[in-house]
DNA sequence: GCGACAG
DNA sequence: ATCTTGTCGC
């Protein structure tokens, strides 16, 4: 896919990205939805031995024939440190290199880490979809800000993550008896809509497969790449 | 000053 | 994220 060149430098200081995410962060629309939601790229990360090399993924995903339909990867040198709430400086550049070669057109992108649910609300998921201009969502397996109540055991079973009075996401328990994701909106999506798109995408194991097979695609290429 | 802290 | 074997449990 075609993908307008970014807003800014990738080359900042922690200090100049804390910045550019508060410059940004406006243009996230936190509405939408899609109507036939039939394709679902999921993107992963992995890291090679030395650590100074990424390995981006994405996987897209037909939701209704539960298949792969494309595969594409890209190899980057890293040149961001890992700073909590600063990931998408570190992860999307070789994220951007991957979804380059994607030739398929998704209806929404989804991220493993947070969109919204961020100190400054721009995660990488918010950050690649505002980039991207497509629906995106963040469904990460860990909490980076915010509390929660945790959902009732059952399968689907959803609790709000608030950041004190606000909701910023949803603890999602995608399988019976295991931990809860987080969603959050990324872009051109509600948080019911990303939360239901999660919950469509899930199978038979806790992460949504499109991220699950992008992890597991990163996975196998951190050790040839 | 003391913890918490996506991947 | 990554380094790593076996092991407890459904």
């Amino acid at each position: 896919m075609r993908i307008a060149p970014a807003p800014h430098s990738w080359d900042a200081t922690p200090t100049e990205a804390v910045a550019i995410q508060r410059r940004l962060a406006d243009r996230v629309i936190r509405e939408g939805d899609v109507d036939a939601v039939r394709i679902v790229a999921g993107a992963d990360l992995a890291f090679t031995r030395n650590g100074r090399h990424a390995i981006a993924g994405v996987v897209a995903w037909d939701v209704s024939q539960q298949r792969v339909v494309e595969r594409v990867f890209a190899r980057r040198k890293l040149t961001f440190p890992y700073v909590p709430g600063l990931l998408s400086f570190r992860e999307m550049p070789a994220l951007l290199a991957a979804l380059r070669k994607l030739k398929t057109r998704p209806d929404v992108f989804m991220f493993d880490g947070q969109g919204y649910a961020h100190p400054r609300r721009f995660g990488l998921a918010c950050h690649a979809g505002v980039l991207l201009d497509r629906p995106s969502l963040g469904c990460a397996k860990s909490v980076l800000v915010g509390t929660f109540d945790p959902p009732r055991k059952s399968a689907g079973a959803t609790s709000m993550l608030l950041d004190g009075d606000e909701p910023i996401g949803a603890a999602v328990r995608t399988r019976a008896g295991v931990k809860p994701v987080f969603v959050s909106v990324g872009h051109r999506l509600s948080l019911d809509a990303a939360v239901q798109i999660t919950l469509a995408t899930c199978t038979r194991y806790r992460l949504p497969e499109p991220t699950r097979l992008a992890d597991l695609l990163v996975d196998k290429l951190k050790h040839s790449l």
